[in-house]
DNA sequence: CTGAAAGCGCTAACAA
DNA sequence: TTGTTAGCGCTTTCAG
């Protein structure tokens, strides 16, 4: 008798009135047998035209008739009909560590966009790091989604495993994994960039808040810094690790700082740690970017509003979202696409937090 | 031939063995046939006892043999062939404007939480205010949402309509609508508490940032903070109307203050809103809270990292999502639930943006 | 109290 | 080129 367990959508009109379902009102509700029937062909030639005939031709006449019907019928498939014949669900899950986060919000954007044209649907989860994913291995039981996107920051952990063992195909997001599929941004060449601006703004001592060594983009960010000032030849620049959380870039500021010669400017590889850097700077009476200048890794809108702006690196993160979607369904396809990258340059945003090297006289080191 | 099209997962291993789905990894696949012939009872008989019979009463002994059949094979339904049997989708679309806004990704987290504990799906959909929900459009096409949560800031549009057109069940989300089913915080409660705090700090020229007129929220949260004034007996607070934006606060910030009697403290009824005061009165060179105080409607982790940290109302945006879900399911079993609002009362976060009244000898105005 | 049978709407062999 | 048939996995009358 209740929705949750039994039929309850008999309140709307299920009667299919075969002609004038597009006039009526919270009707469209005609079903291929429908058509078929408007078009004077046998229920399987509709299906053939409607999904564009595998092997043998339909006649170009017949193919009209169809068509016109479906059109004239406002005839909409049926994703649980089809789906159950086809033995498979029409979706894929989406694994993220945190909703509020503007970057994974931006990633679900992205995926959203790619599979909605696609006719996909996306079920999102939110997993804190470490927790379990109870309600994703549900949606795995209930068959409810025919794969799994894994975009959480944390190296493969027991969960994954779990679906691995159900056979559940997985491509990872935004981080390398082993053996597995995975789609990332150029998050090398995003670290590199903020280096080499810092650079062309005098800086030459320079320090770098990383993330936890076993976050797969944490070390590829501070790996693509540290290179970038090797090509460039000044000195290894600092570093201090945190968690990729305001607290821990707030930490990890003060930690550079108290060095007896500390850098003249800072790259936060994550935007709460650059957030966090930013407000310890202030508490610290630092001022910035006259006393040392900040540049974060990633982009929001918030960090227009800081004070001072940030000068940020903006990835495309949308796109690794939507890149995400595609690499899944070529595995489903049995192609194996593993390692894809999404190939849009970072990009400088300029903010009010990056300035010139005071220091001139340090410059040349 | 592809799985956009056509059936993908004949990789995975479809042929059942009775006997030891548990134990074959990747296995699980126990229908509910496989059950009934494991407990040596019919199908049908299956069904009965693991949906909870509806009426007639099955004996306790082939109850028990089904149960631990069932257990012993790990069943689980396949929810493509309930829902077809069914005729629903046991799935919710959510309409929301903007998934990188904090407070909606809150809202989005409480809904996904409570649907989980149900066992249904919700798929996010999101709308920029002024877009054509196409992608939601074809959600309902396809059947594949049994009903509606929209959580769209300004009021009813073409949109909506389309979706009440077409016999789309709705609940509306974080507003008020004319004779629809609603589900609200108590915006009012959150406002007052605003004003009722900066009072406490001596506050008695208040201004307040709202929103635009034609969003229910803001103008909820405007009567709210005005109401609570004509209460504690002073001055009608000076409005400065601004889109819910950062740019927008921060354009209101300048307009309040530019008044040659300027409040001193004031209330920007929504998170960005805040955030662009806050820059915009950095901008200004005004100190924050000596010179004005500012108290901010609504929280999220940043707000505690701006300089200085910001006073906030925290609402209950994770609870109203979980009772925007619950809500439907009452409009979908044929209850008529209409304007529900969380009970729980708004907090007020202490930051650093609120301090007490310097001006004293006009306090008494 | 339980079995038999029909069918949700769709697709895909196999025939004709 | 098109029609016939079977069936995805499940629920639910209707008999017995």
């Amino acid at each position: 008798m209740r929705y949750h367990d039994l039929d309850v959508i008999n309140e709307i009109d299920w009667g299919i009135t075969v002609d004038n379902a597009s006039s009526k009102q919270g009707g469209s509700r005609a079903r291929l047998r429908d058509i078929a029937a408007h078009a004077g062909v046998h229920i399987s030639t509709a299906s053939r035209v409607l999904n564009g005939d595998p092997r043998g031709e339909v006649s170009a006449d017949t193919t009209a008739r169809v068509l016109a019907a479906a059109d004239t019928l406002q005839y909409k498939p049926n994703s649980a009909a089809r789906n159950l014949r086809l033995r498979r669900a029409g979706a894929f899950g989406l694994l993220i560590p945190d909703l509020t986060h503007p970057t994974y919000a931006t990633l679900v954007r992205g995926a959203l966009q790619e599979a909605e044209g696609r006719g996909l649907a996306v079920l999102i989860t939110e997993v804190p790091d470490g927790a379990a994913a109870i309600g994703l291995r549900r949606l795995v039981d209930d068959h409810r989604i025919d794969g799994l996107l894994i975009a959480t920051a944390s190296d493969r952990s027991a969960q994954a495993d779990w679906f691995e063992g159900h056979g559940v195909p997985t491509v990872y997001v935004n981080r390398r994994a082993e053996g597995k599929p995975t789609v990332t941004v150029d998050d090398e060449a995003g670290a590199a960039l903020a280096l080499r601006t810092m650079y062309d703004y005098g800086h030459r001592r320079v320090g770098v808040i990383s993330g936890p060594h076993d976050v797969d983009t944490a070390r590829r960010r501070l790996d693509g810094f540290i290179s970038a000032a090797n090509t460039l030849g000044i000195p290894v620049p600092v570093e201090s690790c945190g968690e990729y959380t305001a607290n821990g870039g707030a930490s990890a500021l003060t930690s550079l700082m108290s060095d007896p010669n500390p850098p003249t400017a800072i790259f936060a590889s994550n935007l709460m740690s650059g957030i966090g850097a930013l407000s310890r700077a202030s508490a610290h009476g630092i001022r910035i970017p006259d006393e040392l200048s900040l540049v974060v890794f990633d982009d929001a809108e918030i960090a227009d509003f800081t004070v001072p702006a940030l000068t940020r690196i903006k990835m495309p993160f949308d796109e690794l979202g939507a890149l995400a979607v595609r690499s899944l369904i070529e595995v489903l396809d049995g192609r194996q696409a593993r390692d894809l990258r999404v190939e849009t340059p970072p990009q400088l945003i300029g903010g009010a937090s990056l300035g010139p090297n005071m220091n001139v006289g340090m410059a040349r080191q």
